[in-house]
DNA sequence: TTACATACATATCAATCGGTATGTAAATAG
DNA sequence: CTATTTACATACCGATTGATATGTATGTAA
């Protein structure tokens, strides 16, 4: 005991921010996933990352601050999320369905409601929404550019532009289907509909080759 | 000027009550849509409509009460939109975009963000938001069925539970579009997406027809 | 016209909001 | 070991929250 709080004790001001930091964030994040943006307090925050409020406004000077700190936190994480993805191969339409579940597992993931929250609740602030939406762009942008790099590679005639319009989709349906969650629905549906969304995509690109091969062979 | 006093002094208790209510609930759509559920006060509503709060809680007792007559006025006002799609006749394929497109007319109207506002913002208090949950329960059964009756006079084949599933499916997506509102997003993104989920309906329905036929012929 | 109910306004409540001022403990530079 | 900075706690601020208590205006039935 004795051991552990001198340990404790002993870390470094860097790590003692970035401790502190983390654990703010995580609080945030559990707070405006389960609570939601109006409901996640300076003082709920603080108290559910076991600090005062006082060491919140250290850190963060203003709420804004702590989240859009959250919304980076959370970039970081899908980012890592996907290079574990891209990390595997890519072999035609069975793996259209890997592709939705794991879009599934990062933004059906309960904590990433956390980001919507922000962008929702902060959208009459002028000031915050517009720095939270060029936050966004990025991040989806790096989200994007795996799925046109695959779709090339496997068809090498669907324009990149129609790739980019069903990958749009995909997000579309997966965050239709993540404001499901605060209905009583069972597992069950999100795989039945998870299932439809991936039937679709396959059906959508080979759609598209067969039109572009048939363009080929009329000139 | 004094003959208007007069009429508008001269309205009986149950016009002033309904009148009154009605201003009031139109004022709290008009702030759960723009500002949202956690910024949608009592004074801001009774502000917006014209109304003290004294008024506002003579007429609801709580903001809770308020918020579900807002969800009764929204049911009705979906209801009244769907009777007028149903007198109109249903052919086929081409008209499935029709559909789409007065779902679209009814989910993606500002003003129904109100609803997820109260949904979403609710989720903690576990009273209302399960009076809520049964609500909604109650609201999508009576959206779902003229659409199945007329998958059914369309095609005859075609199973409920596989008609129930594309319509849920109709409208994840059109809530994952509706959440695009609050990004900025050109009026042309939200045509493709919606012209992109009624092609997938299109096509799903017809090869579930074929299926069957296919399932027919072989007995 | 009287007696009463209903509709609504004013004033105010305790609780809580985001944020600040100030004091103390812990780490680090000299 | 000392001086200084950094991290964090305590105490508190004005503003605002949902709600209530009480007074007044208006409609209605006898």
């Amino acid at each position: 005991m004795i051991m552990k709080k001198a340990q404790v004790s002993r870390r470094s001001q860097i790590e003692r921010t970035a401790e502190t930091q983390s654990v703010l964030i995580q609080a945030a994040v559990r707070l405006l996933a389960t609570a939601g943006y109006g409901k996640t307090t300076t003082q709920s925050i603080a108290k559910e990352a076991g600090v005062t409020t006082g060491a919140l406004h250290h850190h963060f000077p203003t709420k804004d601050d702590l989240m859009l700190a959250v919304l980076d936190q959370s970039a970081i994480t899908v980012e890592a999320k996907l290079e574990a993805e891209n990390a595997m191969p890519f072999t035609g339409k069975a793996s259209i369905r890997d592709v939705v579940d794991h879009l599934w597992q990062i933004y059906g993931q309960p904590d990433y409601w956390a980001v919507w929250e922000i962008i929702i609740g902060t959208r009459v602030d002028a000031g915050v929404h517009q720095r939270v939406l060029e936050h966004r762009a990025q991040s989806m942008a790096n989200v994007m550019l795996p799925w046109l790099k695959r779709v090339d590679s496997l068809t090498g005639s669907v324009t990149r532009s129609d790739a980019a319009e069903i990958f749009e989709f995909m997000l579309i349906t997966i965050r239709g289907l993540s404001l499901e969650r605060f209905m009583d629905k069972d597992p069950a549906y999100f795989e039945r509909h998870l299932s439809m969304l991936a039937d679709f995509v396959s059906f959508r690109l080979q759609s598209l080759e067969q039109q572009l091969a048939h363009q080929e062979t009329k000139l």
